[in-house]
DNA sequence: ACCCAGGGCCACT
DNA sequence: AGTGGCCATGGG
């Protein structure tokens, strides 16, 4: 099984592999790119402009297409930066085929909280590790994916990851399977080899979370009592009848229609977060403990496709001072100012490895 | 050893 | 409303 699309261009897997919106993507030694997402694996190539997913034109409709966000058109979104504005022109330009993926809401609040003072590669152990110890495995080597899973399983060439990279794949975990993690380190106890904490037990020394578990946890704690009422914490319940699935326990039992049921009732409550205007999801998510004003740009823009949401980071900050001394005129790129900071913060990047 | 990382919280003005 | 110290961890 397999989709083959000609990107003309427009998208750039290396690329948004590279923009710092995703963390999980990972380069098989021939070429094309582990995905997992929304509980699956899906291996993508790229060559001559021609991409090439590892999934039926059923699947690529129902979950990629949108992932990829193949119905918005970036060349004429570029097009319309202003002539006047070199800089900006010449990122774009450099940064053509990056998109601004959708991606899950639930795990994009979880990853930028655990982004915050960290570099990317940091960035991206971090998150392994949580998926490795809370997530349920996903099996890439069942999935119609022909050589790439293959040639990881024989493991022949030198690795250019650590040993755990190469582990097993993990789905992001869930928010309960989130609230169940203990871990001795960040809890202060000391390890005395016996009493072994969710981390201690896969393997590792610790969560690599550092202050930032409580932060975690509190998003969790968010989106589960959001899951449960159908509601925002510290909202009164909307009396206009939207739609919520009811749930009978906040504590999960753990057979499988219960986890049945709480992905369900995940995608309804987060179905209620997409329908709010760009300025109370932000506040909603200010409101989370852990969850900044960058933070909370990042979320939006990537986790809920707030094409006008502008994180703006240490990057960021210093391409902003450098390129635009007498300030950036944010509402001139109304709506899709974050598409250009995504421009500006590769740019930003590529030109600091120098 | 040192400095930095897709920051946020809190105490202080 | 704005500012500075502090937070824990890993990479360069």
């Amino acid at each position: 099984m397999m989709v083959t699309i000609d990107t003309r261009g427009e998208l750039s897997l290396a690329k948004i592999a590279d923009s710092g919106q995703t963390f999980r993507w990972k380069e098989m030694e021939d070429g094309s790119w582990r995905i997992p997402a929304f509980h699956r694996v899906l291996y993508a190539r790229e060559e001559s402009g021609i991409l090439s997913l590892s999934c039926t034109q059923e699947e690529y409709e129902r979950i990629w297409r949108a992932y990829f966000d193949m119905d918005t058109d970036y060349a004429k979104i570029c097009a319309g930066i202003p002539r006047e504005d070199a800089y900006m022109r010449r990122a774009a330009e450099m940064g053509r085929g990056i998109r601004i993926l959708r991606q899950d809401p639930w795990e994009m609040l979880i990853t930028f909280i655990i982004s915050q003072r960290k570099n990317i590669p940091a960035i991206k152990l971090c998150v392994e590790k949580l998926c490795r110890v809370a997530g349920k495995p996903l099996c890439p080597e069942d999935t119609e994916s022909g050589s790439a899973a293959a040639e990881d399983k024989k493991g022949m060439s030198a690795p250019v990851d650590s040993a755990r990279f190469q582990e097993p794949l993990c789905d992001f975990p869930s928010p309960e399977a989130i609230l169940s993690l203990t871990c001795n380190k960040a809890s202060g106890i000391p390890e005395d080899g016996h009493t072994l904490c969710a981390f201690q037990k896969a393997g590792y020394s610790s969560c690599s979370l550092g202050y930032r578990m409580p932060y975690v946890r509190a998003a969790a704690e968010w989106m589960h009592n959001l899951v449960v009422t159908g509601n925002a914490a510290g909202q009164p319940s909307e009396p206009d009848g939207i739609s919520t699935v009811p749930v009978q326990s906040g504590l999960p039992s753990g057979t499988d229609s219960d986890e049945v049921d709480e992905e369900k009732a995940l995608r309804n409550a987060i179905h209620h977060l997409q329908a709010l205007p760009d300025d109370v999801l932000r506040e909603e998510l200010l409101g989370i403990r852990g969850v900044g004003v960058k933070v909370a740009a990042c979320i939006m823009l990537f986790g809920f496709h707030r094409t006008n949401a502008f994180p703006v980071d240490v990057w960021m900050k210093r391409a902003l001072a450098e390129h635009y001394p007498e300030g950036f005129a944010l509402a001139s790129y109304a709506p899709y100012a974050g598409i250009m900071q995504q421009y500006m913060f590769v740019e930003a990047r590529a030109e600091g490895r120098k």
